[in-house]
DNA sequence: ACCGGAGCCTGTTAGC
DNA sequence: TGCTAACAGGCTCCGG
């Protein structure tokens, strides 16, 4: 599932193939897609629009357009972003297409971005204000400015069971189940401890956990687990170094107490009972 | 403020 | 073997 090191890896693959690029067609066959606005007015307002930038926020794949319209795009569940020839067959879920237009020279005739998404949960959005979509988000868990002290202070100025907070996207954007149960594992915190317990220390563990995690994510261009394929299908390396996510009842590399798995939001929750206090 | 549950989806897997 | 039911999970919405 398309958590921020996925997600990151999806930008740098697109960035090539798109900025430069404008849009000549945009077709659907499932419209629920469109969040904001609705696919035929996204469809008017998007043609002819040129790409000159991609971003990412938490989960979410921005494309800046030439007029300051921003493109949105959240991958969910089992969203896939990537650019083919006009002529490649269609895949059985792909179910968005944005034409882009012929560019002179060169073998970029006929190219088109597709959006494939076998759980159809995937979401788009056309918007001039990119806060009217992100501005709940949290802080990136990344940027700098998201200092030790500051998060200890967030995490004290709730009273939730930490996990779920990870996995608040108006929390901190971008940390989804896998690196959340990858992150507290490294940290050494129980998955249910209430966000106003840990210590200052503990605070600072966890921030530096969540960092880790994600780099190691970004560096192996993410986890293949569930659907998750790079733009150019191929498989990112970041399930082959997970502690803890998916290895119910195999030992703990630290301690060899078996890994176990809860469910908490609805969510599988993996952890060592014996590392993680 | 916080929690739990339903709903959105479809392919896979467990169970009979 | 062939069928059905349960399950997974990011996010939003609703009720408590």
């Amino acid at each position: 599932m398309p958590e921020l090191p996925e997600v990151e890896t999806v930008v740098r693959a697109l960035h090539q193939p798109l900025v430069g690029r404008k849009f000549a067609d945009l077709t659907t066959d499932w419209p629920r897609h469109f969040a904001m606005p609705t696919y035929e007015e996204a469809r008017h307002r998007l043609l002819g629009q040129a790409v000159f930038g991609l971003g990412r926020r938490g989960k979410f794949i921005l494309m800046h357009l030439s007029t300051g319209d921003t493109l949105i795009i959240h991958l969910r569940m089992s969203g896939h972003l990537s650019v083919v020839d006009s002529g490649t067959p269609l895949h059985k879920h792909d179910h968005t297409v944005f034409r882009l237009a012929s560019m002179s020279g060169a073998n970029r005739l006929g190219q088109e971005l597709r959006f494939r998404d076998q759980r159809k949960f995937g979401r788009i959005y056309l918007v001039n204000d990119p806060e009217v979509v992100l501005g709940s988000l949290g802080p990136e868990p990344l940027d700098a400015g998201l200092s030790p002290d500051l998060f200890h202070e967030k995490l004290h100025a709730r009273k939730r069971v930490v996990k779920s907070l990870l996995l608040d996207q108006t929390f901190l954007a971008g940390v989804g189940n896998i690196y959340a149960d990858e992150a507290l594992y490294y940290a050494g915190i129980n998955p249910l401890r209430k966000s106003n317990t840990l210590s200052e220390s503990e605070s600072a563990a966890l921030l530096t956990a969540i960092r880790q995690v994600l780099q190691m994510g970004i560096e192996r261009e993410g986890a293949s687990i569930d659907l998750y394929v790079k733009p150019d299908g191929s498989k990112g390396d970041m399930q082959n170094a997970v502690a803890v996510y998916g290895r119910t009842g195999y030992p703990c590399y630290a301690c060899g107490t078996p890994i176990e798995r809860i469910s908490l939001n609805n969510r599988g929750t993996h952890y060592c009972p014996v590392c993680q206090q």
